[in-house]
DNA sequence: GGGGAATCCCC
DNA sequence: GGGGATTCCCC
């Protein structure tokens, strides 16, 4: 002990109470005070810093390869057969990395990292949720699931702790309570309590079970060394960023699956069936938009759909929104993508493409597009090649070609490559 | 007792044991004998007839108005709030009607009519859901969900049972072997067992519960006289149509919710959305149909599709079978629906019509690139590719008519109202 | 690794 | 009455 419990807000979250070598108990603040314990790791406020040992320079861990931002959760229901284990973000889509934590600085022969889960909160608590693995060359047992750890050196691996075969431990709703209740009677040191204490710790372990967010974790990476059979904690502890469970409808990946048209006039509003993974109809849009050469959005809008056009989390019928520009001359290429205001997350996007309104009040029956990529439409009085039914009451048409629709020069046209949307286009430019 | 028991194949499911005024046993037969009692309802053959009482004309019981065919089951615990009763069948859609069991001929003063929960097999055996039942005036109480009585007399109700506020409460996969056991042991009068009757009586209850189907129910009805505190059976039991629970994926109905498109050129192959109720994508089918003027079926094929176009149990993209002229003039309505095989049940017809192809020799340029070439069907990754204005291989193209597409003179016509239709028809024609 | 069935919860 | 969240199971 470096310094007396509670006498500072900077008391060390844990740096007394764990007994050498492992320490079963959470938090490791061991006071005998009651709920408002600044010691607490659920109650009491985190420590902002952590004390450097006396007379030693302060080591400091660093996240080389932070975890997977999704992952899904599993139940301990789950647990038997493998499921994959936690990686690291990596850049490569096919290239497995391993979570690896670096301490540095360190005086000491050798460290020990300790990685536990927290809330993803703004003052990360220990979460309910354990953290499994089983591939950890340092095989930690008997430590219930709430932390592994790793032994660092600078002959072993150079300091840096690879932590492989974590695994997320989905605790059950119905036993959030308990589990917060069992843990804040822990962190008190079990120290016997009146009647009134102990509603106020349930209260209190009320209050974090509801309140606790069950489908976002955060890594919590803390270095010891071991002396004298005692543990002490050498610098401040590390967050990893947010690991979001990937089976949860408010952090799964929104993604598009399937779509059944892209194309649309550009005057919208048509209707568009896409599958999507599974989404929340209240926390939903989609979003349209398009980007000059630098990638700069210069123009987005919604699409037009509401709650009952979700058909249960999976597909979506919407109407397309209106482009900017309700006179483009040649099919305009957009993209869009899923949009989830509750954290501003989105899917891939898709390639869309615009197609240009039929002309009000054009007086050209013409044909200035090559031979067959026309479009243009419906004029009623335009006059087809083909030869027409002697009773069909029009149907212009024009065929398919193999040239490119807009020319790269940029010159305008009036062709489109979608006839239907032309045409819908048309009725639609009619009605204004 | 009017047999001694297992005298025959047609020892009666309930004549014995039942004390007045409620029976709490399942079935009533309460044999000593252990597991291949030819008296219990488990594990016995059910009796083909009820024996008639001495001296009297057997009375008979009647279903007047069936149970509902769909009910969703409920678990225990959703059983707090309400969620509607179980009703009768009825014509109308709007009109409520109760289950009524009539019993004809009944030279007793008054009767009692049971209605209890059996499974929907050959031979029926209790079912290990429950009966639950609020708004029975007979109010009762205490027979843990096992049965509903309705007393009846030609004054009171004319022979009439009306079962009112029934439900069905559905028991958890995990504690159905349990509730077996539990039964077995009690209609066998919980006779002391040797081990290697336990044994025998474990594994009977577990091939019962794991055959026993879980997804619909029937009623079994049975009519009662009470005379010097016994009760006696008066006739054979009757047994309701099947009821299947609305939530199960098996059972579950069909419906068509929504439909991107609902025309396609005769020569089949174009791709169609659907958004429908939950189906299981290994047991399902869409069926296109043609019915002549007598409504007797003309045509049918299936849609074509894979595992793969089903989209988490909610949406389908499939592709139009080809109808079976590939030369007709003008359009043609035709219906489909979904269909499960493994029970031949149907959804409502949704109506689609097929549109004339394009004619094949008739002389235009047109491209060989099939428009839909891209739309891999199977890929769940379904990437659009068809959006790159530039180099879009183009389609061909028809225009849009208000006027109607076939005549009705039956002139023969190309035009249709759904120019993108055309389009890919001519495509697929032209591929021939 | 993932889909969906089973169970439960709540608008 | 019904949709969907949660939990569990299995291909």
């Amino acid at each position: 002990m470096h310094q007396p419990i509670g006498s500072s807000p900077y008391s060390p979250e844990s740096s007394h109470s764990s007994s050498s070598p492992i320490s079963h108990s959470f938090s490791s603040g061991n006071s005998p005070m009651m709920c408002a314990s600044p010691n607490s790791a659920y109650m009491g406020n985190s420590p902002s810093s952590i004390p450097i040992r006396p007379g030693r320079l302060s080591p400091c861990l660093s996240i080389l390869n932070q975890p997977q931002g999704k992952f899904r959760f599993r139940y301990a229901s789950e647990m038997t057969g493998t499921h994959g284990c936690l990686m690291a973000e990596s850049k490569e889509r096919n290239k497995k990395e391993y979570i690896r934590v670096q301490l540095e600085g360190c005086q000491d022969r050798e460290a020990i990292i300790r990685c536990t889960l927290v809330t993803n909160s703004s003052k990360p608590v220990p979460h309910v949720h354990r953290l499994g693995g089983e591939g950890n060359s340092n095989g930690n047992n008997g430590n219930e699931g709430e932390y592994q750890e790793m032994i660092v050196s600078a002959g072993k691996n150079e300091w840096t702790a690879t932590f492989s075969g974590l695994t997320i431990i989905h605790t059950a709703k119905k036993q959030v309570r308990e589990v917060v209740e069992r843990r804040l009677i822990n962190e008190l040191g079990n120290a016997p309590m009146n009647r009134n204490q102990g509603q106020q710790l349930k209260d209190e372990a009320d209050k974090i079970a509801n309140t606790m967010d069950l489908h976002s974790v955060k890594l919590k990476f803390e270095a010891f060394v071991e002396q004298n059979g005692f543990r002490e904690q050498i610098c401040p502890p590390q967050y990893s960023q947010a690991i979001h469970n990937l089976k949860s409808t408010h952090a799964g990946d929104l993604r598009i699956v399937r779509i059944d048209k892209v194309y649309s006039c550009c005057t919208g509003q048509e209707e568009i069936f896409i599958f999507v993974e599974k989404v929340n109809k209240k926390d939903i849009k989609i979003r349209f938009f398009e980007t000059d050469e630098n990638e700069q959005e210069i123009w987005s809008a919604f699409a037009d759909f509401s709650e009952l056009d979700v058909h249960h989390q999976y597909a979506i019928a919407f109407k397309t929104p209106a482009y900017q520009d309700p006179n483009i001359q040649s099919d305009v290429t957009v993209q869009f993508q899923l949009y989830r205001p509750s954290n501003q997350s989105t899917s891939e996007a898709k390639s869309f493409t615009y197609t240009p309104r039929e002309r009000v009040g054009m007086k050209r029956p013409r044909r200035d597009v090559p031979l067959n990529s026309d479009s243009n439409t419906n004029k009623r009085d335009y006059n087809a090649t083909r030869t027409l039914p002697n009773n069909d009451p029009v149907a212009p048409n024009t065929f398919p070609s193999n040239c490119p629709s807009g020319d790269e020069n940029g010159t305008p046209s009036f062709t489109s490559n979608f006839a239907d949307q032309q045409r819908k286009c048309y009725e639609s430019s009619v009605k204004h």
